[in-house]
DNA sequence: TCAATAAAGGACAATTTTATCCTATATTAA
DNA sequence: TTAATATAGGATAAAATTGTCCTTTATTGA
């Protein structure tokens, strides 16, 4: 569905979007061991986020990444995955049809839209804040 | 969403029930043009899909590669998508964790699980006879 | 029988994705 | 000011996916 980037940076900004609202910033060790995703690797992807203003990190000792709180409000996970993966979720044709339109329709286009219309709904409706608050709840996992 | 193999393969048995429907073998030749796909990794695809019984084919002059009427009632695009891509799709979580379950849920799992059974179940409700009377109305596409 | 055709399958090559390593730069606190 | 900590970023490396090439085997029709 996502690709291993995706994966590692949506587990690690719910992280970073968690710590931010107990007032702490997440340095990449404890958010590569939070989420169990590979440090260096993890870096490229945050490096990016940070790049593209979805988070903020700060250097030296009491560094790492943050959040600032009405950006957790306004961010969605569509955002991310925007970054990390493009659009292609959303537009790209589910058999692979050089482009997807009602025009030229694959014969399982309209099939495909609905899902992922539905999955691209889902991710623009669902903000950082809103899992921080669902996750107090402490039912839910970012690793194994 | 699907790998490449998965997609080619895909659009490779629609095309090749089309063809059964009007009575013809569909050479490896003539399905790589038809569905765009290229020929040597095709064939690897096909003969998996021969492997698994989910088409026929025959050797030598004339022969190529066919579905039978009866097969052609039953198997569905859920099929397919197993052999070609296992059913990772639908069992795997989201956000890349190892177990998906209700147990130890991610953030995100039952918002994916409900996109992902709606898929599954749209691939389950697919049959390829049904969309060779679909591509029949001429509207779809399978190559560009 | 023989030549042509077509799938089967092994070996290998290219590309993309995933991941690591190392150095540079910035910041903090003692 | 210095030592320690932490992100930034370039250069590679490993692994997985995608794709090609070539030989073998089977079948058909002349
Ligand atoms: S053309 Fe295939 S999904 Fe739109
Ligand atoms: S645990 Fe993440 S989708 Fe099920």
């Amino acid at each position: 569905m996502f690709s291993k980037s995706c994966e590692y940076g949506l587990r690690a900004v719910i992280f970073i979007a968690q710590q931010s609202h107990l007032g702490h910033k997440a340095s990449l060790t404890s958010i590569s061991q939070a989420v169990d995703s590979p440090p260096a690797f993890t870096a490229k992807i945050l490096q990016q986020l940070v790049k593209n203003n979805l988070i903020d990190s700060s250097k030296g000792p009491k560094g790492g990444f943050f959040m600032a709180p009405e950006a957790m409000k306004n961010l969605t996970l569509e955002a991310v995955v925007s970054v990390l993966d493009g659009d292609s979720i959303y537009t790209n044709c589910g058999l692979g049809l050089k482009q997807c339109n009602d025009k030229k329709p694959c014969p399982l286009h309209f099939k495909f839209v609905a899902i992922k219309e539905e999955l691209q709904a889902m991710l623009q409706n669902t903000t950082l804040i809103m899992l921080v608050n669902e996750m107090n709840l402490d039912r839910f996992h970012l690793k194994r």
